[in-house]
DNA sequence: TGTTTGTTGCAATAAATTTGCATTTAGGAG
DNA sequence: CTCCTAAATGCAAATTTATTGCAACAAACA
């Protein structure tokens, strides 16, 4: 976490890396509420730290299941839910077929979130 | 929007209707803020008409740009977003390469933000 | 039309997010 | 290693966003 900040021209401070870590282990759940309620820092400095990084490209913001998750951005990652039980996988092989460019866009990353139903749910 | 409403069951009032016409209007512009300038209903009308819209899968909520917005669930749409200058486009041409099923999901739908560099930002 | 059930406006609350400022800390210079 | 400066943080307050209860109203259907 610590090269994250480093290599982005961010300042490594204790919070910065306790709130990386904390969106790493939450993982998919990374609310802000469950954010704030695993750290002692304050509200404000937990919000200022998110839009830091997220500024800063460090993490992602994105809806799922309703709700805004932060994710750190590393390699690009998708996920399938399903629309019945709302359990959310992560999807090994990426099924996006990358091109150079398109519309004249040079692409650099790409997030995908699948809508399906799932193995229990189809039964 | 008037069949729209009606295939998923929900009465059909002319807020509704309001609403999904201004979500349409306003395309990828459809955050909250911006629907509620649009018109003259209650604030707390919008609110709940925008959780039941959704809730019955007329509509998408994402975030574009670092907004949460609103959009109707058509057939799904691809967006791609600059990372230099933020303009989004929509992408004709599905570079999703679907298959039947991704790990023993039954595939309903997907959407996709793409990260890119736009022409005029590559100069 | 009459009836029933779901929708809406309004006012009040509650929750989420931002701000200003004093204090502290990270990181480079010496 | 110590000092210095810019940036980060905590705290309290303000602001903005979102939710709720209830009475009035409108849609659907007989």
């Amino acid at each position: 976490m610590e090269e994250l900040l480093k290599k982005h021209g961010l300042k490594v401070t204790t919070h910065r890396i306790e709130i990386l870590n904390i969106i790493n282990e939450l993982n998919l759940k990374s609310t802000i509420k469950n954010i704030i309620d695993k750290t002692n820092m304050d509200v404000s400095t937990v919000y200022r730290t998110l839009n830091t990084l997220e500024e800063n490209n460090i993490i992602d913001k994105s809806i799922i299941n309703d709700e805004v998750v932060y994710t750190i951005k590393e390699e690009h990652k998708h996920y399938i839910k399903c629309v019945k039980c709302n359990k959310v996988t992560e999807i090994e092989d990426c099924p996006f077929d990358i091109e150079d460019d398109i519309e004249g866009y040079k692409i650099i990353s790409h997030s995908l979130m699948i809508d399906g139903i799932c193995n229990k749910c189809q039964k």
